[in-house]
DNA sequence: TTGCATGTACGAAATCTTTCGTATAGATTC
DNA sequence: GAATCTATACGAAAGATTTCGTACATGCAA
């Protein structure tokens, strides 16, 4: 069995790897209450089922030596943003990233100190450039 | 009846929005030949009855004066684009837009002419904060 | 008018994603 | 040790998306 390029997570199992990264590796019921502040009527075994196959796809690694199972995330939140934003530029903005990045300035708000954050990037990439 | 915010686009439908976006309104068959450039074994019905739900939620118009029906995009690329941007940063960015930014132009080549064009709009944007 | 080419309509299968009920097993408490 | 609490496992229903077969209508040429 080789190592297949990581599988893009669904909406559910990207609000699951939100708790994840933001928490650490942490129990289904960990995850599970933490999913209940936002959206209750979220059944336990939902949430474990989707950990599960989670798991299966390689997109959480799960640890068993406890009895209740300690899942983390295969991939780095980074990796997986990097993920979605590929998928998006490709599908939504024909393969342009800056034209991804002069949409999403023109109509977020973004603070002084983000952009200004932004304009030292660009600056070093123009470095890295000449 | 009232108007609903604009569902956002499936990948399915997103690539039929793609075509007409680009080569204006279109009947079924000329969406369908422009898809299998990039994707055979797809049929036309496949095409035509995704078009007609598309109609239904409005994602498209549809002039049926013609025998042929032409189906036109109900919103400009840009607003669709901005729709799907939003998405994405609420989902996977914490609702930060410049976090997005950072992370499209750190792993995606922007030519110097885009990264100039990025920097003009941040001059703006920091000028009308002003 | 018959037959063919080119359309739309529509139901339903196939597939993917999300949800949960039920079964079962290991700890803990009394 | 029996009851209870807390886990995982697993199948399968429910829902959403994608796919296509089949039926039927219309225009046109022989």
């Amino acid at each position: 069995m080789r190592k297949r390029p990581p599988s893009r997570p669904t909406e559910a199992e990207l609000s699951i790897l939100r708790v994840i990264w933001s928490k650490g590796p942490s129990t289904v019921r960990e995850v599970h209450e933490e999913l209940l502040r936002d959206q209750d009527d979220l059944g336990y075994t939902t949430v474990l089922k989707l950990m599960q196959i989670m798991a299966e796809k390689d997109l959480l690694t799960r640890d068993e030596s406890s009895r209740a199972h300690i899942y983390a995330a295969r991939n780095p939140e980074q990796i997986t943003q990097q993920q979605l934003i590929g998928h998006l530029v490709d599908r939504a903005f024909g393969g342009s990233a800056s034209q991804l990045v002069l949409q999403a300035l023109s109509n977020r708000g973004s603070s002084p100190r983000e952009l200004e954050q932004i304009r030292r990037l660009i600056d070093e990439l123009e470095g890295a450039r000449k």
